[in-house]
RNA sequence: CGAGUUGACCGGGCGGCCGCGACAUAGCAGGUGACUGUGUAUGUCGAGGAAAGUCCGGGCUCCAUACGGCAGGGUGGUGGGUAACGCCCACCCGGGGAAACCCGCGGGACAGUGCCACAGAGAACAGACCGCUGCCGGUGUUUACACCGGUGGUAAGGGUGAAACGGUGGUGUAAGAGACCACCAGCGCGUUGGGUGACCUUCGCGGCUUGGUAAACCCCACCUGGAGCAAGGUCAAGAGGUGCCGUCUUCGGAUUGCACUGCGCAGACGUUCGAGGACUGCCCGUCCGAGUCUGCGGGUAGACCGCAUGAGGCCAUCGGCAACGGUGGUCCUAGAGGGAUGGUCGCCGCCGAUCUUCGGAUCGGCACAGAACCCGGCUUAUAGGUCGGCUCGCCUG
């Protein structure tokens, strides 16, 4: 019934061992942290708006690595510390998962509106997944297919 | 049982799955090695009672060892607890309540200064509007009495106010008044007894009486150095600058290495005739001292330590009215770094609505709120729930 994580995790250790370098790029390396990134992407980059939520797209700048850069901004205007935290959480994880398909050197802003407050991750992830098809950054799927 | 009052505690539970952070072990990679790294596996752990506000008090760190006077700031019944406090406990005093209990920013208003709106005649060495009353004059033909005017007396009565300069009764008087007397209240002085003390209490004497505001200035007593984990420490890297050695050279310079420094430019002041700094401000005094300050432009901010074993929690026992303390046992329980704790499913719990064959079913909801060096408090937010103490009332035995 559920697929074997056995042997996924094989297939994942096979994969790394051929391409040592390329799983640093991930996790704390991606985040966006200097403001003038969020600067530049904000009022520079490609803009896809949702309800819930604007995601700006800035292709490889020439200061940039390889590696995609993913910041969020959460304003006060979302709510209080606990749900703006609650909303950071939720996005993050769902740009975990959307990491991989990004093109290298590519800088992503995620803006949460004030309608964030009160959806779900389900919802969260949709609107995240049609604003990157828009933009035409990605194919389009999402974690559970 | 009901009404009230008060204290302590919980703050959804259990279990899957996908993720995230930390640690341990194993694996893998690198290394002679110590060890280092990790898209790996397994296991364990992973927000709160307020984590919040940042309002007090400490630990810790650096500044000089934190010392004197003034200024500034804080506290304010008494005794105790504590590392300390503006916190806590007990008691005292005042106020509220039938009671349990609650509330108090609770030193000083004869050291001084200021302020006291509106109303009212008068509001701080008070005040004569109405009223009461003596004398003089006039009118009502006279006495008596009444009225009018003038000139005095009077704070007992009316009215205003948050507050009108003790209260009640008498003596006294033209009318009155602590003018005088008795009692009461209050004040001051002495005194008896109790208490560590705040204070309570007994008796006597005195002058007859003195407003509020100190969260206005102020006075008194006591306390108080500053900055804060981005503290602070270690290591790495480091554009550039200066000096030296070597090499090349078109003699302008370029470049390798080593040492020192730790960005550049401009201006001001200064090196024993002492700039500037440290002790928050000023004074005194002491110390450091060759750079310091200002403006403009730029660069960097990586890793590790600090960092979670602590004035720690729980249990028992002893001392204490209690806060709390002593002794013994036992437990180790988050540690991120633009900052981990998210999502989803099942069952149960609570609340609301609808339906109901009264068995239940369906749908929706479950507060306030997120650690950042660590503790002790305070304050504020908080759906719902649990357990106890005490007071009053009713019923039963």
């Amino acid at each position: 019934m559920r697929a074997d994580p056995f042997f996924l995790h094989g297939a994942v250790r096979a994969v790394q061992s051929f391409q040592p370098d390329a799983h640093v790029l991930l996790r704390r390396a991606t985040r966006m942290r200097r403001s003038r990134d969020f600067r530049e992407t904000v009022s520079t980059g490609n803009r896809a708006g949702r309800p819930r939520l604007v995601v700006h797209v800035l292709e490889g700048g020439e200061s940039s690595d390889l590696s995609p850069n993913v910041g969020f901004i959460v304003s006060s205007a979302v709510g209080g510390s606990v749900v703006r935290h609650r909303v950071t959480r939720q996005l993050r994880h769902i740009m975990w998962q959307q990491v991989e398909s990004l093109p290298e050197g590519m800088r992503v802003v995620v803006r949460a509106l004030p309608a964030a407050a009160t959806a779900t991750s389900v919802e969260l992830e949709t609107d995240v997944v049609k604003a990157l098809k828009r933009l035409g950054v990605t194919q389009g799927v999402t974690a559970n297919g």
